[in-house]
DNA sequence: AGTAAATGCGCG
DNA sequence: AAAGCGCGCATTTACT
């Protein structure tokens, strides 16, 4: 813990301070590095969330800072200075969440953020400390001096007191430009610190060295945008709603209630003799679609009637509401721009929203069929890594029979799970389009889960006795499998028990806590994890190969791009090999690539 | 009136 | 011995 006595708060408002400011920055300081803040917000009487969009709200004030001094600059008024001096400075970058400054400078600026020689506190925090929050506040607390926080306190009084907002407050209000200009103290404080965990040589180099790298492109591809129907969106939105409405009023007209509410529903549904059978988390009747879907089966014709347009109706208010109305009013002259955060689950996954591209439905084309090229040059193409997860999972496990198996798959062209399920049941015969395959995906993925018989059983839909016996079955051919989980749980356990805290650590270094009552997560964590950052180093050769500018969305295990439609075929093959990884694995981590695609529905 | 929790459902 | 992992969003209901 360090402290803020003598820390100095500067406001860039005259030519004498803008010399004084230059002077500073050419001054010998630890690391040679600078720290660099923005404050943002909306246009006066422009909603609030503007504040946060660069492509909505304005820049209001540029920071610039070391660890003991600070300077506000108004942008409005003296952005020279900062051009200025940034054309002069070539030292070490760093930002407390640099992705949203990155943002803002591209988009509002004539300066771009150098990222080979930048850094982000809040990256490293979260590779620090998985479960910890991100907020330069919180961090300033723990890490430096608690009484930083009653700055951002007194601000927070002011604002209220004179009605004024991020948009509205004076560029030089005091409270204001001194709160920004010791958010550049305080991150190159966190820096200071961190670096001794992060920095080259230390644990979390490879882990750090590889959230920078996705992070810059991650960035870019947030600024690229991904292209809307416009027109489609909304004639799909209009149908959408016209139905759902239609459909519940319908509801009140019939049965006196609300079919949207599901505890209407339920009372309705009993009081046509349906039995309710399914509950809830905490021990109420449920209306889950799997409920309803039984009442389909067993219900009279009313029960029946009713059941099938209420999962429709859910459907399309689905559609209409989680997608279509958010594309329309989510997108930039055509483009929606979602907000990544590279480092979002506590596995180290990425997650995405505003709007949500990781969670498009795939049953059908229909919200997909939103999603075009940039322009007419271009077109889609996709690729998705093969059962990463399971791969690695076999890697790690050194399972010699179940790494053949991948092998022999991969030298055939076959299916992974239909060669495992030929040794399972001892049938050479057994094709992809067997009913068997899906016990041994609930078997493998309810592994990787952490998930026992009875739910493998309940998920494939099977008797638990039969689903028994094919985990048997793995355990007698592939006992590598077990043995590497018990091994993975028991030094969590080992760990939980000296260190008070159970944790895995992937392959580049990161550390990955797991709840203390649930240690057998440990296993999914390290799979997890491990394939997020060989996605993430995926990333990196493909911004390697030059095709960053062309990258839309990354889902996980897959990444969806632009492709010039003259050049598609090549690139597929480009894309494919920076998505494949044979080095470092005992079986090959394989990429599919589909395309060139219209749009990204025409997959599906 | 505004926030939180519960519920349901979309994805890998 | 047994344990389904990780997310985001909209709506309804419960609570302050």
């Amino acid at each position: 813990m360090t402290n803020l006595d003598g820390v100095q708060l500067n406001f860039v408002n005259s030519v004498q301070e803008a010399e004084k400011f230059i002077s500073w920055l050419g001054e010998r300081r630890p690391h040679d590095a600078i720290a660099i803040d923005t404050e943002t917000g909306e246009f006066p009487g422009r909603p609030r969330n503007d504040a946060l969009s660069p492509w909505h709200g304005r820049l209001r004030l540029v920071q610039v800072g070391d660890g003991m001094t600070g300077w506000s600059i108004p942008w409005d008024e003296w952005a020279g200075v900062f051009y200025e001096a940034m054309g002069k400075f070539d030292g070490p970058i760093v930002c407390h969440n640099i992705a949203f400054e990155a943002r803002w400078f591209d988009v509002q600026s004539r300066w771009d953020m150098p990222w080979h020689r930048a850094h982000d506190t809040m990256i490293m925090a979260q590779i620090i400390d998985p479960l910890g929050s991100g907020a330069l506040k919180r961090l300033t607390s723990q890490y430096i001096d608690p009484r930083a926080a009653q700055l951002q306190s007194v601000l927070d009084e002011e604002l209220t007191k004179n009605g004024w907002t991020w948009g509205t407050v004076p560029t030089n209000f005091e409270p204001y430009w001194a709160y920004g200009a010791l958010d550049t103290i305080l991150t190159m404080r966190l820096f200071d610190q961190f670096w001794e965990k992060c920095g080259p040589g230390k644990p979390y180099a490879q882990a750090y060295e590889l959230e920078m790298a996705t992070r810059k492109i991650v960035t870019r591809m947030e600024l690229n945008g991904a292209r809307i129907d416009l027109d489609y969106s909304q004639k799909k939105y209009d149908e959408l709603v016209e139905y759902t409405e239609r459909v519940k009023q319908w509801g009140k007209d019939t049965y006196g209630a609300s079919i949207t509410s599901n505890i209407q529903l339920v009372k309705i549904l009993e009081g046509l003799g349906a039995e309710i059978t399914e509950f809830t988390p905490s021990g109420q009747k449920s209306a889950s679609a799997d409920q309803i879907k039984a009442l389909m089966i067993n219900g009279t014709p009313e029960i029946q009637q009713l059941a099938d347009v209420v999962l429709k109706q859910r459907k399309a208010d689905k559609l209409a509401n989680t997608y279509f109305k958010n594309f329309l009013t989510d997108n930039v002259n055509g483009f929606v721009h979602p907000s990544v955060k590279t480092l979002g689950a506590r596995t180290g996954r990425m997650s995405i929203t505003a709007p949500a591209l990781q969670t498009l439905p795939k049953g059908d084309s229909t919200v997909r069929r939103a999603f075009l090229p940039k322009d007419d040059d271009h077109v889609i193409i996709t690729s998705d890594l093969d059962q990463v997860e399971f791969r690695m999972f076999a890697s790690l496990s050194q399972d010699p029979n179940l790494i053949s198996l991948f092998n022999l798959a991969d030298a055939t062209g076959s299916d992974p799970f239909t060669e495992i399920g030929r040794e399972i049941y001892g049938d050479p015969t057994m094709q992809k389009s067997d009913k068997r395959r899906g016990l041994i995906k609930g078997v493998v993925y309810g592994r990787l889960y952490g998930a026992g018989v009875a739910k493998q059983a309940l998920t494939a839909g099977v008797p638990e006795d039969q689903m028994r016996a094919v985990s048997d079955a793995f355990d007698i051919r592939f006992p590598g499998m077990t043995s590497f989980q018990k091994q993975v749980e028991d030094v969590g356990m080992r760990r939980l028990r000296a260190e008070g805290e159970g944790y895995v650590n992937t392959w580049t270094g990161r550390r990955l806590p797991c709840d203390n009552d649930r240690v057998y997560t440990l296993v999914n964590y390290l799979i997890q994890g491990g394939a997020a950052e060989v996605f993430k180093s995926n990333l990196v050769k493909l911004d390697q190969a030059d095709l960053t500018e062309y990258l839309i969305v990354p889902v996980h295990d897959e990444i969806v791009l632009n492709a010039p439609r003259e050049h598609a075929e090549e690139m597929k093959e480009l894309v494919r090999q920076c998505m494949t990884t044979t080095e470092g694995w005992s079986v090959p981590l394989t990429a599919d690539v589909d395309g060139p695609l219209e749009n990204w529905g025409e997959k599906y």
